[in-house]
DNA sequence: CCCTGATTCGC
DNA sequence: GCGAATCAGG
C-alpha cells in the first residue's frame, strides 16, 4: 500500500489530533502502525508537544543488531515472534450488524444454602450472594461441577462472555 | 499482559 | 522510502 499524498494528509491530521500510531493504522486500513510510526518519523513530525497517550518518549538506544540480522542459514526470514496479538494488517473494514444475542440462559438459579467462608470445601460453590464487607455474606454452596470453583448453574454464568475485544475510539 | 512511540536496518 | 522486528516504558 503506498502513501498517497491522500492518506498522508490523512496521517498527519490524525497524528496531529492526538491518535495512537495503531488507532490510525486501523483508520487508514491497509498498515500496521509501524508503517505509521515510520512514515511519521520519515515526514518528521514524531516529536510532538502534544499529551502523549500512553508511552512517550524516552532515551533510545541499541544493544546489539545481532538479534534480528540472524541469518544463519541464509534465508533470512523475517517471523513475528507470537507473542505479539495477530496483527491485522489487511485491511478491517469495520462491519457492524452482527447482534449476538447472549441471554445467558434462561435457567433458574437454585437455592442457596447460604454457607458462611468457614463451611465452604473444595466441593462446594464459591458464587458469592452478597457483600463480602457485609455481615450476612454467604456463598450458594451447591457442589461444584468437576474441579470448577462453581457449582454446575454457577459455573455457566462464571466463564461465559467471550465478549469481543472492541478498539476504544 | 495490554498498550504506547522510537529506532534500526534489510529490502 | 517502506515497514517488520525490536526495544523500552507506562
Amino acid at each position: 500500500m503506498a502513501w498517497t499524498d491522500d492518506r498522508v494528509a490523512k496521517l498527519s491530521k490524525l497524528w496531529a489530533d492526538g491518535l495512537s500510531a495503531s488507532q490510525i493504522a486501523a483508520e487508514l486500513g491497509g498498515v500496521t502502525r509501524n508503517a505509521v510510526i515510520g512514515k511519521v518519523h520519515r515526514l518528521g513530525l514524531s516529536g510532538r508537544v502534544k499529551s502523549n497517550t500512553g508511552g512517550g518518549a524516552k532515551p533510545r538506544r541499541k544493544p546489539t543488531t545481532t538479534a534480528r540480522t540472524a541469518s544463519s542459514t541464509g534465508t533470512y526470514q523475517r517471523a513475528r515472534p507470537s507473542t505479539g496479538r495477530t496483527n491485522k494488517a489487511k485491511a478491517a473494514p469495520d462491519v457492524d450488524g452482527e447482534v449476538l444475542t447472549k441471554p445467558v440462559e434462561s435457567l433458574v438459579a437454585p437455592e442457596s444454602k447460604k454457607l458462611t467462608l468457614l463451611e465452604i470445601t473444595e466441593f462446594t460453590c464459591k458464587w458469592p450472594h452478597g457483600d463480602p464487607t457485609m455481615p450476612g455474606f454467604s456463598f450458594c454452596g451447591h457442589k461444584t461441577k468437576d474441579d470448577k470453583p462453581y457449582c454446575e448453574f454457577h459455573n455457566k454464568l462464571a466463564f461465559q462472555p467471550p465478549s469481543e475485544r472492541r478498539r476504544r475510539r
